[in-house]
DNA sequence: CACAAAGTCTATCAAATTAGTAGACAATTT
DNA sequence: AAATTGTCTACTAATTTGATAGACTTTGTG
């Protein structure tokens, strides 16, 4: 797996705003002060949520951000995969991302791997925003 | 995680050198051959495994390589750390890598990130080259 | 209406990592 | 002496990562 910094900076700032659900907007700014991330850099990472449909924004004054739906139901599996693709530990043993790999040849590796990115999967998968806030 | 080339290519290569311990010298042009490894790269790869003690190495003719101990003594998540590194998805939960990350203030995503860590770390401290061949 | 405060969008960039290659050298056997 | 095999260091090209820059659009307020 190996997170990137886009992974988790996205996990905080959608944490902040499980935190606000239903209470209003809030702004990249707020989100990158609270959580210490570069504000330009968050700018991206917000549009490519927003356009993966997990946040409404509004412009102008009092504007900002917020979620598109209850955080219990977005996991960080989903985050996780659009900011960074596959959770497996290599490609050939993804769901999503498949491709041939240098083990795909040996089965008994490919097996370890894919308990793994079971794990992974799974544990992602049943973990949502709801989870990590409160 | 997400495993380099190099990783695969070192368990390959180990598990190629696994199936002919005790049987004399292996060399690189044969593992590169059966395994579809690039010869000039598993060089470099088997020098490193070597300096790490997990090989004993013979030069000129009738030369090659063997495991300098058994199969099932050597397991995988110490060929990957040493290819690859921390096996944690992020460094701030590695026990051996540690670093500050981002998400280092949020303890429930940590304490999520701490169980994949558990999970990865003990199957493949578990798993030996043994447990790979035969 | 003007302006300030937001988000939007595309491009660019520097540093690090990855995946390899090149070539000279050293040791060993025949 | 020659062939074979490992050793070592350096280099490189492509990709990914972690941002930053700047122009643009929308929205509310006085």
């Amino acid at each position: 797996m190996k997170l990137s910094t886009k992974s988790e900076y996205a996990c905080l700032a959608l944490i902040e705003l499980a935190e606000h659900y239903g209470s209003g907007w809030v702004t990249i700014e707020d989100i990158a002060r609270r959580q210490h991330i570069p504000k330009k850099y968050l700018e991206n990472i917000m549009l490519i949520m927003n356009r993966a449909g997990y946040l409404i924004s509004k412009r102008g004054i009092h504007g900002g951000y917020q979620l598109s739906k209850e955080p219990g139901s977005i996991s960080i599996a989903e985050i996780v995969r659009l900011m960074d693709g596959a959770l497996a530990p290599v490609r050939s043993v993804s769901k999503y991302y498949y491709e041939h790999t240098p083990i795909t040849q040996n089965k008994r590796l490919l097996s370890l791997m894919a308990d793994i990115r079971d794990y992974i999967a799974n544990k992602l998968e049943k973990t949502t925003f709801k989870d990590l806030t409160g």
